[in-house]
DNA sequence: CAAGGCTACTGTATCGTTACAGATTTTCAA
DNA sequence: TTGAAAATCTGTAACGATACAGTAGCCTTG
C-alpha cells in the first residue's frame, strides 16, 4: 500500500526454488527485513496492518524460520533431549513414553532428541554433552537416584529439565513420578484380600529411588494388612529375565516358599510367572500375583495376575509440559506432579 | 572500517567461562581463526606442526563445533530423523529400531529427532516437513507401501533416506527389509511337518508391501507342502488386538476351522492364543501356531508357539548405516539389505 | 510554533562457521 | 641470481535470524 520510494538496497530478486526466508518477505512486501522479523513475532511497534500483511505472505510462501539462524543469534536451539539408556530392558518402558511427549511437543516448535547411553559407561556423560554443546533447551531423564549427581548438574547449572521419578537431596525441580508406594501397599492389599499371607516383592535396584518407596509401601502394607515378607534379594529388575526366572523357581522350592508375589514391573513379571510354572505351581491356586503392568501381553495370556497399570504415555506428557514451562520460567515447585496405580479392567 | 594492519584484530580475550570456539582456540595459538578451522578438518595446505598443535588445544579446552554455526553456513544439520507413527501398537515395534539408530549414530556427529505423526493424518506430511524445512540431512521411514508416494518425493527431491521394507516403482533405493515371505513359507512348511494341513494367516494390512511377500511365501508353502488356507480377511495386523481376538475365536468356532496358525507379528500373535483358547482350543493338542516374534514374552508364556525372530534393532542398525553412506554419495543400490527369519531356541 | 513524545519502520552488528580469494614466505629449477 | 611454484597462513563475506540503536513523520501541548 504506502510505497514510500527510498531506493531499497539493492536486494537480488530471491531464486524461487530456495526455502523462503525473511529476505523473501521482506522483498514481497516491500518491508525491511527487522520489520517483517518484528511483525512476525507480534511486536508491539508495528502496525496492525502491516502485522496481517506479512503474516499473509508468510503463509503464502511457506515461511519457517531457519532454526539455525535463531539458534545462532539467539542460543535457542527448540530441542527437548530425552536420554535414553540403550538397555532392551529399558526400552521398552520408555518407547510410549515418547509417544507421550511428542504428543505435547507436536503443538510446539519443539523437537524432540534421542540422546542415548549405555549403561556400561557414565550416566552422566550425555548430561554433560548436552550441558557442554548446548544441544537443547531442555532435558528428560530416568531412572532418577536419591543423590542423582545428573539433577545436582543441572540444577548447579540452572538449566531446564524434569526427572522420571524423585529424589532426596532437597532441591526443587520438576518431576513425574508414579506412587510406587501406594502400587506396593495396594498390591499387598489384594494378595491379603485373596488370603495370602507369605509376600515376596520383585523390587527395582536399590539404587533408584522408586526402590525405596516401593519397599516403603510394601512394608506398611506387610503390617497394616498382617502378612510377612518372604525376602528375594538376589535378584532386583536390572537383572536379566533368565536370573529373575532361576531365582523365582528357586524361592518357590525352598521351604517357606511365598504364596503371594509382587512385580515392580511387567516384564520382571513375565519372568516371575515362568519361574512359579517351572516350580510346578499353578497362578491362583498356589500362589497369587500382583504385577505393575504397561502393556496388555501379560493380561491376555496369563489374566489370573491382577495388574495395576502405570502409564507411561501420561508419564511423557507430564514430564514434556513440565520441561517447557521450566524453559518459560515457571518455577520448578509447581511442576511436579505424581500418578496412581489404576486397576487394570 | 578496512583496517589493514600487520597486527591481529584487537580480539577479546574470551570469556573463560562461555563455550570455547574456534575463536578461542585461535587466540590461544596465535592462529587465525580460519587456519584453525582448516587445521580442525585436516586440509592440506595446513602445516602437520600446526595441525598437531591446533588439535592439542582444542582437545585441551573440549571444543566442540557449534552446530547452529555449520548448519548455516553449510547447510549440513547432522540429524537423521525418524519418521514414527504414534500408534501405540506401532511403536512397541519400532522402539528397538530405535536402539539400533542409536548404536551407528553413536559413532558419529549426527543426533537423531523423532519426528511423529499420526495415523489420522497424512504420512506424507511429517516427510515435506523435513524436506521444507531442510530439519535433517536424512530420513528412515516404516510402513513402506509398493507405491510409497514419500518415497516418490524423496527420490525427487534427491534427499537421502532409507525405508523399512521395499517398494515396487521401479526407483532404485536404500532398504532393509526383512524376508517375510520366507518367514511365511517356512512358517507354513513347520506347521505340516507337525500335521497341520488348515492354515489361517493373520497378515499385514494390503497397503503395506509385506502384505504381498507375506502372502506369496504362504501360497508357495500351502502348494509346496500341500496344505489349505483358511480365510481370514476380516482383520489384519493393524486391527486391535480386541478385534483380531474376537475374530480368531469366531473362526476358530466355524466349520472347517485352522488347525494352523500363522501371525506376522508378535503382538498378534497374543490376540490369536487368547482367540484361539476362548473358543476352547489348545494350543499343540489342538491347533499349532509359528509366530514372528521381536520380544521374549510370548515364548515364555506359550512356548507351545513357535517363533521366528524378526531383529528389529538389526534393522536400525542397517539402517542408519545405509542414510549415512547415502548422505555420503554411495549409490543406493549398494544399500539394500534384506534380513532371514531365525528360529527362536 | 517549538519541544517533546509517540508510532512505525529500518540499518548495522553479531552469533560461529566455512568458501573463497588473496598474502607471505620458502623452495627450487634454470 | 631469479622467477615461479609450492607451502602456509589469513581476512572478508556470507549463511538467516534478532538485539539494538536509531530515523522519519506525525501529533500533542503549552
Amino acid at each position: 500500500m504506502n510505497e514510500k520510494h527510498k531506493n531499497r538496497p539493492a536486494t537480488i530478486l530471491p531464486s524461487p526454488n530456495e526455502r523462503p526466508t525473511l529476505k523473501t518477505i521482506a522483498f514481497m512486501t516491500g518491508l525491511g527485513i527487522t520489520t517483517v522479523s518484528r511483525a512476525l513475532k507480534d511486536a508491539p511497534d508495528i502496525g496492525a496492518e502491516t502485522k496481517e500483511r506479512v503474516r499473509l505472505v508468510a503463509a503464502q510462501v511457506g515461511y519457517h524460520p531457519n532454526r539455525a539462524g535463531v539458534r545462532l543469534r539467539t542460543g535457542k536451539t527448540n530441542v527437548i533431549s530425552l536420554i535414553l539408556s540403550l538397555e532392551e530392558e529399558f526400552i521398552g518402558l520408555t518407547s510410549p513414553m515418547v509417544v507421550g511427549i511428542s504428543e505435547i511437543l507436536a503443538a510446539t516448535q519443539y523437537h524432540l532428541v534421542i540422546t542415548p547411553y549405555s549403561a556400561r559407561s557414565d550416566p552422566l556423560d550425555p548430561v554433560r554433552y548436552v550441558l557442554d554443546t548446548g544441544a537443547a533447551d531442555g532435558v528428560i531423564i530416568s531412572r532418577t537416584e536419591p543423590k542423582d549427581p545428573r539433577v545436582a548438574l543441572m540444577m548447579q547449572r540452572n538449566f531446564a529439565f524434569g526427572t522420571h521419578g524423585r529424589t532426596e537431596m532437597g532441591l526443587v525441580h520438576p518431576y513425574h513420578d508414579f506412587d510406587n508406594e501406594r502400587f506396593a501397599y495396594d498390591a499387598v492389599r489384594m494378595l491379603v484380600e485373596r488370603g495370602r499371607r507369605r509376600i515376596m516383592l520383585l523390587h527395582p535396584p536399590p539404587s533408584l529411588t522408586y526402590h525405596m518407596h516401593m519397599r516403603t509401601g510394601f512394608e506398611r502394607g506387610l503390617r497394616d494388612f498382617g502378612a510377612i515378607s518372604v525376602p528375594f534379594n538376589t535378584v532386583d529388575l536390572d537383572n536379566t529375565l533368565v536370573d529373575i526366572r532361576a531365582a523365582c523357581e528357586a524361592a518357590m522350592r525352598a521351604p517357606g516358599a511365598p504364596d503371594g508375589v509382587i512385580s515392580g514391573s511387567g516384564g520382571g513379571a513375565v519372568a516371575l510367572v515362568a519361574g512359579i510354572e517351572d516350580a510346578g505351581l499353578k497362578l491362583a491356586r498356589d500362589v497369587d500375583m500382583v504385577s505393575k503392568q504397561s502393556n496388555d501381553f501379560l493380561q491376555w495370556l496369563r489374566p489370573e495376575v491382577m495388574t495395576l497399570r502405570e502409564d507411561f504415555r501420561l508419564a511423557g506428557r507430564e514430564l514434556a509440559k513440565a520441561v517447557i514451562a521450566r524453559i518459560e520460567g515457571q518455577p520448578a515447585a509447581e511442576l511436579q506432579t505424581l500418578s496412581f496405580p489404576v486397576l487394570q479392567d
